[in-house]
Parts: C-alpha cells; sequence; structure tokens
DNA sequence: GGCCCGTTGTG
DNA sequence: ACAACGGGC
C-alpha cells in the first residue's frame, strides 16, 4: 500500500506521539517524515496572540527533540499557503501517504478537505484520524438521527456510547525516518524583539509539551482531582487541571484523559468516596464541554461568529470604546472583574468561574458585542481555543437553546464574597485595594470615607467608581432586549409576508467594526505598587482600541441565494487576508479596503467595507453612549445561506429546528464526511 | 416538622 | 423558566 515513497505525517494541533493514530499509522507504512507547516495568515483576524504562539513555539521543540530521539525530526515550513507547502513537500520528499489528524475549527474543515482532493488528484494516498475527540461529531446524534442542540443530550449520549472510546496508542518505539535532504527546514518566528521580555516570564509558570501535558494530568488526577467539586467556586485557579493549553495543541490525548480519570472514577466508587465520584463527573462535564465545542463548530461553522439564536442579531449593543478600554484594563470599578482583568493581562491565564464573570459582566453590565469580548480572549489567552471560546461567548450571551438567562444579570459583589470571600485574589491582583478590609473589598463604593481613606483609596482617583451600576445596568438591559424582540418579531413578520427578505438583517443592521489593536498608552497604567516586571508585563501585552470608522459589513443578502445553490461558497478560507506582521499580532487589522465576495470555490467570502456610516448613532440617556445592532467584529464570510436562519430559529415550541447547516448543503456536508475519505486501519 | 419565600444554579 | 436549597417562621 505504502507504493514506495515514505509517508509524511502533517503535525497541526496534535502535538504528541503518544496516542496520535496519524502517527502511529504513518509509522506502520514505512519511512516518515513529520512537517508542521506555520502559516498563520490563513487564521486571518484568528491569528494566535502572543502567548499562544509562546507556547506553540515551545511545543514544536519538544514535539522535535521526541522525534529525535525516535530516530527522525520534525521539518518546519513557513507558508501563506499550506496547501501548496505540503505538496512541496511531498514533491521534494518523494512521498506517496499523507497522514493527518482531524480538526474541527471551520477553516481546518475546508483546508483538510482541499488538502485532500488536491493531494489525490496527485496520486497520494491521504488518511485521517480522529485524535481530538472521544466521538467524531457525526456519530453523536439523537434518537432521530439528528445532532443534538442541547449539551447535556449531547453528554449523556456520548457517556452512553454502545462503545467506549478508543483506547489510547502507545508512542512508536522508533521511527525511520524518510528522506527530506531536499527539503530543507524553514526557521519559524513565533516571537519579536518586543515580546521575549514578557514571555520569558511564562515559562516560570508553564511547561509546554507533550510528556509535560502528561505529567500535568497526573499530577492532577493524583492531586486536585478530588476535591474538584468543593474547590470549582474558588476565584483562585491553583486547583484547576491546567490541561486546556495542553489539550488545545493536542500534547495530550483526551482519550487518555478520560480513561485514566474514569478509571479513577471506578475507583472511588468502590470505595464510597461520593465526593470523588461527583468530582469526576464535574471535570468530565468540562471536558465533554469541549468536545462539544467541536461538535457545534462541525454542524454550525460560523458559530464563532454568529450567533446561533437569530434573535441576537438584533440586540441594540453599546458601542463605547471608553467601556471596552475599561474592562480590558481591569477599571471598571468591580473588584472581581477588574483582578480578572488584570490577570488574564499579565498572565494569559484565567480560572473559568472567572471568565464567566468577566465575559458576563462585559455583555450584560457593559452590553459590549460579545465578539469583541471574545477576540479578546483569542488574544491573551495562553489557551485561546476558537471552538471553545465560541462556545462560552454564546453560552454567555443567551444564544444557544440552553444558554444563560440574557436578562439576569450577575451581581460581581455577590460573586466577589463567594468565589473570593477573603479577598485574597482581588488584592493579589488590585495592588491598589490591598489595604481595604474584606468588608468592603468587593464593594469599595459603600466603605465609609474614613475606611477608604485608612487604607490609601481614594475612588475615581487610584481607583475607579463602578463605570455602570447594576441598576441602571439592569434598566438599559430590559430597554435594549424588549428593543431587540421587536425587532425580531418585526423581521420575522416582513419575511413571512414575503415583503422584504431579512429586514433588519443586512439593511437595518450596520455591523461594528472589530477595533483595531493600538498600544495601550502609558497614562493608562496604575504605576502605585507595580515593579519593574509587573510594568514590563502590562507595556508588553498590548490591547486593541477602537476606531469607528472601519465597519465590516455582512454580505448583501442577495448573495445568499445564489451562493447557497453551488453550495460551496459558503465556506471560506481568509488567504485574501492582508496579515501584517504586527509587532505584538495581538489584532490583525482591519484591511482597509473593501473585498468583495468572488466565486471561486473556497475562496474568502469576506466582505469588509469602510465606512464612515455613522448615521445610526444614538446618544442613549445614561452617556453618549452608541448602539448599534450585530457586532461586526470578524470577518465576516460567505453568507451561511438562508437556511442559517431557519436552522436555529425558534419554532413556536421553543425549540430550535436541529437541522444542520450542513445538512443543507450536500456538497459541504461531504466534504467533511471524512468517513467515506478515509478511516483508521 | 412542615411551609413559605428568596436565592442559586442551570452548559 | 424551573427545580433544588436553605433560612426563617
Amino acid at each position: 500500500m505504502s507504493g514506495g515513497g515514505c509517508s509524511i505525517v502533517w503535525f497541526r494541533r496534535d502535538l504528541r506521539v503518544e496516542d496520535n493514530p496519524a502517527l502511529t499509522a504513518a509509522v506502520r507504512a514505512g519511512a516518515v517524515v513529520a512537517v508542521f507547516i506555520w502559516a498563520p495568515e490563513e487564521e486571518g483576524h484568528y491569528y494566535p496572540g502572543r502567548v499562544s504562539r509562546w507556547w506553540l513555539k515551545q511545543s514544536l521543540a519538544h514535539l522535535d527533540s521526541s522525534l529525535r530521539s525516535l530516530g527522525t525530526f520534525l521539518l518546519t515550513k513557513r507558508s501563506t499557503n499550506t496547501i501548496s507547502a505540503l505538496l512541496d513537500v511531498v514533491k521534494a520528499t518523494g512521498a506517496s501517504q499523507l497522514f493527518f489528524n482531524h480538526l474541527y475549527d471551520p477553516l481546518s474543515l475546508i483546508r483538510d478537505h482541499q488538502a485532500k482532493e488536491v493531494l489525490s488528484a496527485q496520486g497520494i494516498g491521504v488518511r485521517s484520524y480522529n485524535a481530538d475527540l472521544l466521538y467524531e461529531p457525526w456519530d453523536v446524534k439523537d434518537a432521530n438521527g439528528n445532532p443534538f442542540t442541547t449539551f447535556a443530550g449531547f453528554w449523556e449520549r456520548c457517556l452512553s456510547m454502545p462503545c467506549d472510546p478508543e483506547a489510547p496508542l502507545l508512542p512508536p518505539k522508533r521511527i525511520i525516518s524518510g528522506d527530506a535532504s531536499r527539503c530543507p527546514c524553514d526557521t519559524l518566528v513565533f516571537e519579536d524583539e518586543s515580546e521575549k521580555g514578557s514571555n520569558a516570564l511564562l515559562a516560570r509558570a508553564w511547561a509546554p509539551g507533550w510528556s509535560n501535558a502528561d505529567k500535568a494530568l497526573t499530577t492532577f488526577i493524583n492531586g486536585p482531582l478530588l476535591e474538584y467539586s468543593k474547590n470549582r467556586r474558588k476565584a483562585d485557579s491553583a486547583t484547576t487541571s491546567f490541561l486546556s493549553p495542553h489539550l488545545h495543541f493536542g500534547e495530550v490525548s483526551v482519550r487518555k484523559v478520560f480513561h485514566l480519570v474514569r478509571m479513577k472514577q471506578v475507583l472511588w466508587a468502590n470505595e464510597g468516596n461520593k465526593a470523588g465520584d461527583e468530582s469526576v463527573n464535574l471535570f468530565l462535564k468540562s471536558i465533554g464541554l469541549r468536545e462539544y465545542s467541536r461538535y457545534m463548530s462541525f454542524n454550525h461553522p460560523y458559530s464563532h461568529e454568529r450567533p446561533l439564536l437569530g434573535h441576537l442579531k438584533f440586540f441594540p449593543w453599546v458601542v463605547d470604546e471608553g467601556y471596552f478600554k475599561a474592562w480590558r484594563q481591569g477599571r471598571t470599578g468591580y473588584p472581581l472583574v477588574d483582578a480578572g482583568m488584570r490577570e488574564l493581562w499579565a498572565t494569559g491565564w484565567l480560572h473559568d468561574r472567572i471568565r464567566v464573570v468577566v465575559s458576563s459582566f462585559f455583555v450584560k453590565v457593559l452590553q459590549l458585542p460579545w465578539r469583541w469580548g471574545m477576540k479578546y480572549f483569542w488574544d491573551t489567552l495562553l489557551d485561546a481555543d476558537l471552538e471553545s471560546d465560541a462556545l462560552g461567548w454564546q453560552y454567555i450571551s443567551g444564544t444557544l437553546p440552553d444558554s444563560r438567562e440574557f436578562d439576569r444579570i450577575d451581581n460581581p459583589q455577590l460573586e466577589g464574597y463567594k468565589f473570593d470571600p477573603n479577598g485574597e485574589y482581588v488584592r493579589r491582583w488590585l495592588p491598589e485595594l490591598s489595604r481595604l478590609p474584606t468588608e468592603w473589598i468587593h464593594h469599595p463604593w459603600n466603605a465609609p470615607e474614613s475606611v477608604l481613606q485608612a487604607a490609601g483609596i481614594e475612588l475615581g482617583s487610584n481607583y475607579p467608581l463602578p463605570i455602570v451600576g447594576l441598576d441602571a445596568a439592569k434598566a438599559r438591559l430590559e430597554e435594549a432586549l424588549s428593543e431587540m424582540w421587536q425587532q425580531e418579531a418585526a423581521s420575522r413578520a416582513a419575511i413571512e409576508n414575503g415583503t422584504e427578505e431579512g429586514l433588519g438583517d443586512s439593511s437595518e443592521s450596520i455591523p461594528i467594526a472589530f477595533p483595531q489593536d493600538i498600544a495601550m498608552e502609558e497614562e493608562d497604567l496604575e504605576p502605585a505598587r507595580m515593579n519593574a516586571h509587573t510594568i514590563r508585563c502590562y507595556e508588553d501585552q498590548m490591547v486593541p482600541s477602537m476606531t469607528s470608522s472601519v465597519r465590516l459589513e455582512d454580505e448583501p443578502s442577495l448573495n445568499i441565494q445564489s451562493t447557497a445553490e453551488d453550495g460551496r461558497a459558503e465556506v471560506p478560507t481568509n488567504t485574501n487576508l492582508p496579515q501584517e506582521p504586527t509587532r505584538d499580532a495581538v489584532n490583525p487589522r482591519v484591511p482597509p479596503t473593501a473585498l468583495t465576495q468572488t466565486r471561486r470555490p473556497y475562496t474568502a467570502g469576506i466582505a469588509l467595507r469602510t465606512s464612515v456610516e455613522d448615521s445610526t448613532a444614538e446618544s442613549s440617556s445614561s452617556s453618549d453612549v452608541r448602539r448599534e445592532r450585530d457586532g461586526g467584529v470578524v470577518p465576516v464570510w460567505s453568507p451561511p445561506s438562508s437556511s442559517y436562519t431557519e436552522q436555529f430559529v425558534v419554532d413556536e415550541n421553543g425549540i430550535g429546528t436541529s437541522s444542520s447547516f450542513l445538512q443543507g448543503h450536500q456538497q459541504t456536508h461531504q466534504i467533511i464526511n471524512w468517513r467515506r475519505l478515509s478511516q483508521t486501519g
């Protein structure tokens, strides 16, 4: 079968040698060339952030040294076009087969399919495998054979599938190296000079690489796992598994995690250890959410940029540069929120609990467009993960059938006493509040003047007053929601009458540009009690800020019909996006020129429009804040077809029709039907 | 001990 | 929206 030539193993986010089905299969087939292709421009707006690139760099070095000890090495290529880079490698090595493991983000779904087509056409055997999930998304269906639309059902099904998840594979004992002598390595640059200082700090806290991931897993299972349930309320992340960045880059197999944790559960169950049993269930649930994020991405490839329940596109977001900046800088006046944002800023890490706190505050109190928040997370999190983050933000934003209720505002003061009862977390990250007694630590605005004075706090000066009052936020939210439902109803009525397609869809919605990045200005820093170290971090952590003149706009809905017909253009690659090699690369810039949709298959259907459309600016009662519909943060890919709206629109029963976006599009659906293309074996 | 009601947790 | 929980009566 190997037909003479060697095999290419194409590494992506499966940077491990253990339980790596593609690697194992390739090794079985004979000589192997392992390759990693760095083509971040293809990711468009989702160019990885600084800390994420730092991790990747370390992880690749680790993988390379593992491969070397097994008899080969990691061939690295720098490219702006993954497919052609793959082709080059195939030609230079005389390979006859390509092996890789599946990914489920929308870009990869298309790119990987394209790789199969192109390489197969060249006579190369292409095989792909599941290495990232317990079960492939297309294998998990409800009783009617439809994809689940809520997590609980999905996870229940996963836990009761007829076959257990595959047992993890051992690492190969030895790898016969293919001949890559005519294919030199490119040096991959993941950080620039300005980033090195901050990145150096990361190495103190984190050890990327598959064998370190394995250690982290063992440490967690033998330690914090037992009390996972008890500790889940703490703001402190000391008791979390710390596995998320490892999992993101595939340094540890989720199936291995699952099996080891399950074994522990059986053990504890036999001992009658209730707490341990519950802890395992809870931990597995978070593994399940990760699975579910891939599941959603597969079934709804637009979920990272479009609300799954259509009504949210009518929500009048508050467009306020100041709010956004205050949130990023941790200067909202709510200590728990601010502490979280400072921690994120300084370390790239946040306990899941606190992620919920800050994102919920972002969406419900500040009412900023959720995709801005998601993008900021993407840029700053060490474990930035498109699918997981999209799921998280949609959950917070109330756009999943099983979301949090949008109209319930979480109270950061109460959450503060719940997650950080002694104020230790706040004091660690907000040095300016460190002398405030616990009684007031989560609501300094109520503290008596004498107390504030004794603590050296002058509200509005060295620590802000609440940027928005909770009562005001609540009133504003109710107003906005009722406006949203009104618009939604009007739009629906218009559609039903056939009077107009998508009223309020493209005609009324002026998507909000994703903010451009600029460096944090010096005077914004909080100099008090910061040592040189910390200040350095602050300087290095670039944050976006907004311009209102550049806007992204949805594709005109006219295009929807026609593209749905040929069924191909709806899933894009972003190769056309000019990607500046920015200093910090925190935020790719919005290109200044309009790109209109091309009809080439698989080509970016990104409609970017520069407009100086400012006319919808309204002043609201509270401040001179603008509201606009649809947070047009992200490059809007070619339209998700008319059926997009149908797919999740709530019917009379309040249940979203679960018909998959992909089902309506045979060709696309085929694209992703990996099973017919290859299977492990 | 039951019952009412506000709070909390829901993925 | 709804169920489970808990404090007060």
